[in-house]
DNA sequence: ATTTCTTAGTGTATTTTTTACACTTTATAG
DNA sequence: CTATAAAGTGTAAAAAATACACTAAGAAAT
């Protein structure tokens, strides 16, 4: 490795691509419009510059917060887009996460210098400022390709919820139809849900029982090479 | 984003875990031989700054080729690197990259400021500059977890190869035996393997038949969603 | 109070996939 | 021509995945 620090160096920026649920079970992606150029006005991922007394990983969490108020959440590296000619200005390169978030624990607000903050739903999104498209179709398809194997989707739900809403949910984003009771037998038999002996309320119909993701017995499944495929 | 043009730049960097098969089947990294401080004539990974007018990929392709010679493989982003302390002098992010290779097509050779360049057996590394440990033990995994997936094990061997080589390659990345009769009826399953009708050369024992990998046939299923498991 | 509506909740038979397992064949070397 | 070493091959049993339809429970409307 040649460290004689005489080279030109890139800007490193972090963006993040945040997702969430709504109400319908649709997936939904949080984007900021800019309020300066280049691509003023457009809708971009949030993101912004990593100081050099920070990591990248705190880098991710600390512009999530300044841009949209979103903080502590589950948030992991996605891939580092480094093509010469992202920016118009300048050579910079991206290092992208994606964030899985529960939408009603927050509301998000615009900050810093974003005009504005807001939850599109990805099968209507507009076009995005720089590579953005490019980074968030990546981090599409590596949300589908970990739900299938991680129980990351929880992550995504309020702490309680119910069967139906987990199988809505991976139903979404594998963009494909379970069937009801193969699905229930095969995520009760991994042990990952606790049954919180607790009706869901205010429907109008037969309500059902509220579980919680018993984050621990993960954990501890994890180190086995448990196998969590759905 | 802030796209201001103020901040201090940290350095970025780019290595290569580079993999390769020796006679015995064993797994190996190529390490190159630090010729400069910090942690002279320590064994680190391959790699270098990035140039402003390359992108990432090409920066890890250039210098892997400068370092050892490689050229035209398998070359894929591992994971990005940015812890502060990194390296003693300055603040680097690296990013990370594996390549694959088949070990009897190339004879390595250090080249630029490398003093050394060698094969090592994984099971005994020497201690790593910097924090080229952690980035080894990523990109291990990663090679792991890919390897039951996807068929990637084909880059390690040379283009005409046995089942059995193919096999003794599964069991030492996967770390576990396979059956040979269950891995081999698997394998031709998949109908990603040519058969050459024509027999391995120089043993003395009964010559097995050589198989190519039929990457044009792969592209085509990989399209379609096709199943690769192991 | 009864009916209607809507979603929750449940079991089994069939098919497919995975696993476990051992002997014969074919070449070279001595 | 015998010994040695790895190649090559099929099947039965177990496990996992799939397909499938009715009853239960609550709220709302009549």
């Amino acid at each position: 490795m040649s460290y004689t620090y005489k080279y030109p160096k890139p800007s490193v920026t972090v963006d993040c691509v945040v997702f969430g649920l709504d109400d319908a079970q649709k997936l939904k992606v949080l984007l900021i419009q800019r309020g300066i150029a280049p691509y003023q006005n457009k809708w971009a991922l949030p993101g912004g510059f990593i100081g050099l007394d920070e990591s990248i990983a705190t880098a991710a969490a600390r512009e999530l917060k300044e841009e949209t108020g979103i903080d502590k959440v589950f948030l992991e590296q996605l891939y580092t887009f480094g093509e010469v000619d992202r920016d118009p200005r300048d050579r910079i390169i991206t290092v992208a996460y994606y964030a899985l978030i529960n939408i009603g624990e927050y509301v998000v607000k615009a900050r810093t210098d974003a005009k504005n903050a807001k939850w599109f739903s990805v099968e209507e999104l507009p076009p995005l400022a720089f590579d953005h498209d490019r980074i968030f179709s990546v981090a599409k398809e590596r949300l589908k390709g970990k739900l299938r194997y991680q129980p990351i989707g929880f992550e995504l739900l309020p702490s309680k919820f119910t069967l139906t809403q987990l199988q809505r949910l991976y139903e979404t984003v594998l963009e494909q139809k379970l069937d009801k009771r193969n699905f229930r037998s095969k995520i009760l038999k991994m042990k990952l849900l606790v049954d919180l002996e607790e009706m869901q309320a205010g429907v109008s119909h037969r309500p059902a029982k509220l579980y919680q993701f018993d984050k621990k017995r993960y954990q501890e499944l994890e180190q086995k090479e448990f196998n969590f495929e759905i």
